[in-house]
DNA sequence: CTTGATAGGTAGAATAACTACATATTACGT
DNA sequence: ACGTAATATGTAGTTATTCTACCTATCAAG
């Protein structure tokens, strides 16, 4: 995430963010900027995660119990916050992908055209 | 919407509302009653839409000039504000689904399991 | 030695949606 | 006749999430 040249800019789907994160999680701990630079590379850059919206989200999934952290050293030799997500980080995650799903399919019934 | 007894517990993905709205109205110009009736039938009642978040919704897109508004008369012949979507209000739409579909596939992405 | 990337964070603003309330009319059951 | 539910529109105040804009610090490359 270049301070200065951001990607491209996006309005993330509000309230995806956690799922999006407990998602990235259950492949392996990792910090928090490389959470955000795994899924706008997975996005294409279409979703851009900054930090005053990553760092916050962090805090909320640790607060919830979803995710515990411990300070560790990124491959690039810097201290860095590693998380992981908890056994109901994953249980949560269930339940916010069906309730996307399901809500999604919502949105689409009233969008389909004719 | 009965007030005492509503029918499911409302989800909603933040951000859609208005483009739920506008598609709606594109069938035809409907009082905000009916447009929440119409979202939440066609839905199968996953969605509802709170009358706190209506109104406030309907002031926004005739703000921003996507639709205007007349008194008339619903068909049980009671007083309605009736709301028509503009030119403007058609292309806000396009842009809007374009955006949630390009967004969509980007979670899709994100989400997607091996 | 300055810029950009990596890494973590906070403060404050903006916004949207929610709960809860308030009003008024009409329909329906008992 | 009376009370409840449905139709219809709105407001007030709260909450939650994300954003912009900052701040610190280290390291690599030019």
């Amino acid at each position: 995430m270049a301070p200065s040249s951001g990607p491209s800019k996006s309005e993330l789907l509000k309230g995806t963010l956690d799922m999006l994160i407990l998602q990235t999680l259950t492949l392996q701990p990792q910090h928090g900027y490389a959470i955000a630079q795994h899924i706008e590379k997975l996005s294409d850059d279409v979703l851009s995660i900054e930090q005053g919206s990553l760092y916050p989200a962090l805090e909320r999934l640790q607060k919830k119990g979803w995710a515990t952290s411990k300070w560790g050293e990124s491959p690039t030799g810097r201290k860095a916050r590693y998380y992981t997500i908890t056994a109901s980080g994953r249980k949560q995650l269930g339940k916010e992908i069906s309730s996307f799903d399901r809500v999604l399919v919502a949105i689409q019934a009233v969008m389909k055209r004719a």
